[in-house]
DNA sequence: ATGATAGTCAATCATATGGTTGATAAAAGA
DNA sequence: TCTTTTATCAACCATATGATTGACTATCAT
């Protein structure tokens, strides 16, 4: 065990809430700005006790934060935190495009050798 | 209802495989190139089916795919599968940072207001 | 004070998820 | 053939998740 970001609780949840279309269209809709918890369940067919435990899955991966008005409760995109999560996925595309890089590179250095380089399996 | 890619069931796969640390830990993995589930599986304390299980959730997210040899199942990384969330993320990112410089141009072009301007809340 | 508006809390339910153990399949090695 | 290696299948269990209904709290409007 004991891995880079890996294991990140935050990430597990970050992920875990975009796993959701209704709560994948409250971000969508928030990006746009801030909304409360009736404009956010309108497109829905669910009820509003349902969007309100979106939300909160929301809030608990920091992904949206909220401020009073009146009765309201406004609900604001927090956009460090996906940015958070296209950091940890464009980590390994990097480091994945790279080993392919690397891989063309040999190819070439082999070059004039037997045609059957392309099937090789890398060694680690 | 009826959203635009908010809806898209390959992202709840994809969104949801990633919100698991052994997930992660995998796909961390596979960056640096092929494996196989024994090799996979070592880090990790759990059995090998549950790694098994974890590779076959990530194969149906189509953000793995496997090849055959001998007994052997070895795990590629599909790197597109990667970029189809972060496009997803920035996506909305993007939007909200525009609609961020928007207020800002107003808050300019009213300017001589009173100076609370600066009070608005900043990101990261 | 009364009522409408905005939202949460609590109990409940069905299904999904992550893990286990034990049995099995398929190919390689002896 | 018999054994080892590699991996999956099957049954099972505990907990998490997404949704519902019904009751409740808080604030605003009259």
């Amino acid at each position: 065990m004991i891995f880079d970001p890996t294991t990140d609780d935050r990430l597990d949840r970050a992920f875990a809430a975009l796993s959701d279309p209704v709560r994948r269209g409250i971000i969508a809709r928030l990006s746009r700005g801030q909304a409360t918890v009736n404009e956010l369940a309108e497109p829905f067919e669910i009820t509003k006790q349902a969007v309100s435990k979106h939300i909160q899955v929301l809030e608990q991966a920091e992904l949206v934060t909220r401020t009073r008005d009146a009765q309201r409760r406004p609900v604001h995109l927090n956009a460090a935190r996906l940015e958070a999560m296209t950091a940890w996925i464009d980590r390994y595309r990097l480091v994945h495009e790279q080993q392919y890089r690397r891989l063309d590179a040999v190819l070439e250095t082999i070059d004039g050798a037997d045609g059957a380089a392309t099937q090789g399996k890398e060694e680690k």
